[in-house]
DNA sequence: TATTGTTATACTCTATAACTATA
DNA sequence: TATAGTTATAGAGTATAACAATA
């Protein structure tokens, strides 16, 4: 049940996360940017340097359409940063996964990711602490 | 000056974030189709519904260039929600200003982005306060 | 038959550059 | 000459539907 009045403090929490989402997705494609990725390319790297995946699979996790991975993946290999292996275990499964040069590039990206990190320093140990505690109950 | 090795809490608070801005995102989405919008049509028809605004403020305010706001503006047009009004001031000005619909469909949208609403009711109010405390800190 | 990945298609958002009408 | 908005163009992400290969 959505209309419930909001006291204002949930109100300017709410603003407040607001710009927090702006303030990340700035930075983040910044960060793509600075390494000539987009967004969209730069998030599947990323999920691609934890572990290969199906396509079908890196569609699940960005919650998209199969059809659009084919062409995200296809520009990542056209740079070298990614490559399609088959899967031993069942021949219609194409995985995805980093290049050597890939893998580099993902971990620049995490690198040059500083969101919140610098913001987090002015925060004393206990207030990071409150801030993750709430958070986790938020999302819980 | 990027990379200070980051202790636990504070990789943990990012990943946080990074769900927040996840989940904010999704919900977005969700909530401007359910109007048949998309994402940025329904940013700069909430823009509208504060006030109308120059082409180019929009352009501004969204972080694009100033040719794509023509194009999100004419469907917003089209539909019926947003009118281009002569600047009285400049004529080479054109306001992009919400219709009694546009302002209907703005409200109804605000009500349907319940993010952070429904899940912050489950603190209470002295963990809100200091949730809105750290987010401006961290803002600032 | 069902599933995986791809192709084909169409729409939206995006940036760049050139154009127009004002200022 | 500078600025506001538009148009033209091209690339990228997105969804839908249809397809080939494999299960």
């Amino acid at each position: 049940m959505p209309s419930r009045r909001a006291d204002p403090v949930t109100v300017e929490v709410v603003e407040l996360i607001g710009d927090v989402v702006a303030r990340y997705h700035t930075e983040y494609e910044d960060a793509a940017a600075s390494h000539q990725l987009t967004g969209a390319q730069a998030r599947v790297l990323t999920l691609l340097s934890l572990e290969p995946l199906p396509m079908r699979r890196i569609a699940q996790k960005l919650r998209c359409e199969p059809s659009n991975v084919t062409g995200i993946v296809d520009r990542l290999e056209t740079r070298g940063l990614v490559e399609r292996r088959p899967d031993p275990a069942d021949r219609r499964v194409k995985l995805a996964a980093p290049t050597d040069e890939g893998l580099q590039t993902a971990e620049r990206l995490r690198e040059s990711l500083d969101f919140a990190r610098e913001p987090l320093a002015g925060l004393s140990d206990e207030e990071r602490t409150a801030l993750r505690d709430l958070l986790r109950r938020m999302l819980a």
